[in-house]
DNA sequence: TAAATAAGTTTATATTATAAACCAAAATAA
DNA sequence: TTATTTTGGTTTATAATATAAACTTATTTA
């Protein structure tokens, strides 16, 4: 009946959404990676990793690629269920 | 190629975004009934839809409803083609 | 006539999104 | 070798935003 349900805060932010967008469809990805295909500043993009890491949709992992830092994130399935009903109660405000 | 198009920060708001999804599909509405449908305050309703009104997304008609005022809410064309491409850019990032 | 309700607006606050500034290590240039 | 630039980020500062609380004015109702 086409209620507005509630949009989940932080997935209703354009860069988290970006960046949930492309981990649903991958294992994995690269800090490098996220921060191109967004085309985010690093700062900002670290700070959205953070929440999306503290509210379990997203883990980040630490590791080295050669001598160089990486950061890798992959989606929860919390993270999963989470992008999945932000999308169905999204679908109420635009169809 | 499902780039990530930036989303007007205007409509993404959620109340915002429920009162453009409303007036798309109506004439016009009244504020009573727009804040009813959204479940949302007076005062953010208020302020959200003086948004809308500044950025020409929406008119606003004041007049009476017998003695008591009655705020009158009708998107515009621009509000329209705004919304339309709003909603067009949020697809790619949800499929 | 006092109290409650209607229909909003204004103001205050807490949260956010964002980029600027910063940092450490590695690679490159001089 | 030493200086400079680049990489891969994090931390911090700021400006904008969403939201509700407080307020206003007029109208019913008790």
């Amino acid at each position: 009946m086409s209620a507005f349900k509630p949009l989940d805060p932080l997935l209703h932010s354009q860069l988290r959404l970006a960046v949930m967008s492309i981990l649903i469809s991958v294992e994995s990805a690269e800090f490098t990676f996220l921060k191109e295909k967004t085309e985010s500043t690093a700062g900002n993009l670290s700070v959205q990793l953070d929440k999306l890491d503290k509210a379990e949709y997203i883990n980040i992992t630490k590791s080295f690629k050669g001598k160089r830092p990486l950061t890798t994130c992959a989606i929860t399935q919390k993270g999963i269920r989470a992008f999945e009903s932000y999308v169905e109660n999204l679908k109420n405000y635009i169809t």
